[in-house]
DNA sequence: CCCGATTCCTGTAGGC
DNA sequence: TGCCTACAGGAATCGG
């Protein structure tokens, strides 16, 4: 499921691959992703250099002379750099040739992925202009978290998960991290402290940091550009451990729901 | 504005 | 073994 750390450990993959090298192809075999790929991406790109990777947030963006990529993975895409002659499998949708000896293959069983035009002007695209501040970056502070939740009775956990909070916070980062802040999930956002929201500041930078570090948390599906799996799922100490001990205190981790989505903590150490 | 529910999708796991 | 159902979740969208 890329969250931040997956998206980025992607970006990190594909980035040296195809940084400066000339689209050459643009196979698509299904257009059908969360929105309709864009019918006209042959003659955008053909022939256009890749410039640079860049990420927003969950968003990959390729930029090339007349515009950029955006690309977005969902729940279950991945992309990888492969020979263009390597067989195709179910669920291999787009591939973006380069210099007619590589090409970037994306992958999404689930099809929640996008890949869309976002012309020269990327940031002020719909999908991208209400997001919050990069949580690596000096945009995104304890005060910001303090200051947005006031008011707020929604669930933590959903107020961290919220792009216009913070980006690239998905379900695991968001456990992991109130787990790490001594918080609890369910706590309303409103009735964070300062102290609260300094220490669920320093969790989430670095849980995602460490998890950047360990190349992504895989559990199913999230492969590198090479192939590689993230090796973060070792280092969880509450999601998907419903029942095992915690491992600061031995309490048996506990699951619920919060707005759909199960999230896990441990009573104890979190409150 | 805010918030919770619904929706999209397919592979997988669990129950019987 | 096979069938069925529930579940996984990013995030837009909708209804209250």
């Amino acid at each position: 499921m890329p969250e931040l750390p997956e998206v980025e450990t992607t970006r990190r993959g594909i980035a040296p691959a195809i940084t400066g090298k000339r689209v050459t192809a643009v196979v698509v075999r299904d257009h059908r992703l969360r929105w309709p790929v864009p019918a006209d991406l042959q003659e955008r790109l053909q022939g256009q250099r890749c410039q640079a990777v860049d990420r927003r947030g969950k968003y990959l963006l390729l930029r090339f002379p007349s515009g950029t990529l955006l690309m977005h993975l969902g729940m279950s895409g991945s992309l990888r750099t492969v020979p263009p002659a390597t067989a195709v499998l179910k669920h291999d949708h787009i591939d973006l040739v380069f210099d007619d000896s590589l090409a970037l293959r994306l992958r999404d069983p689930r099809r929640f992925g996008a890949v869309l035009w976002a012309g020269e002007n990327p940031s002020e695209h719909a999908l991208l202009a209400s997001l919050g501040p990069e949580p690596l970056t000096t945009d995104f502070s304890a005060l910001h978290l303090y200051q947005l939740s006031r008011g707020r009775s929604a669930a933590v956990k959903s107020f961290i998960m919220d792009n216009a909070t913070v980006v690239g916070v998905g379900n695991i980062y968001a456990s992991e991290s109130l787990y790490l802040a001594g918080i609890r999930p369910t706590r309303p956002a409103g009735k964070l402290t300062r102290n609260d929201c300094e220490r669920l500041y320093t969790a989430i930078v670095n849980v995602l940091t460490a998890a950047i570090e360990q190349g992504g948390t895989t559990l199913r599906d999230f492969a590198a550009a090479d192939g590689q799996p993230g090796y973060f799922a070792q280092k969880l100490n509450v999601y998907g451990r419903e029942g095992e001990a915690c491992h600061a205190c031995s309490t048996p981790i506990k699951a619920l729901r919060i707005g759909q989505r199960a999230a896990y903590y441990c009573a104890a150490c979190q409150r």
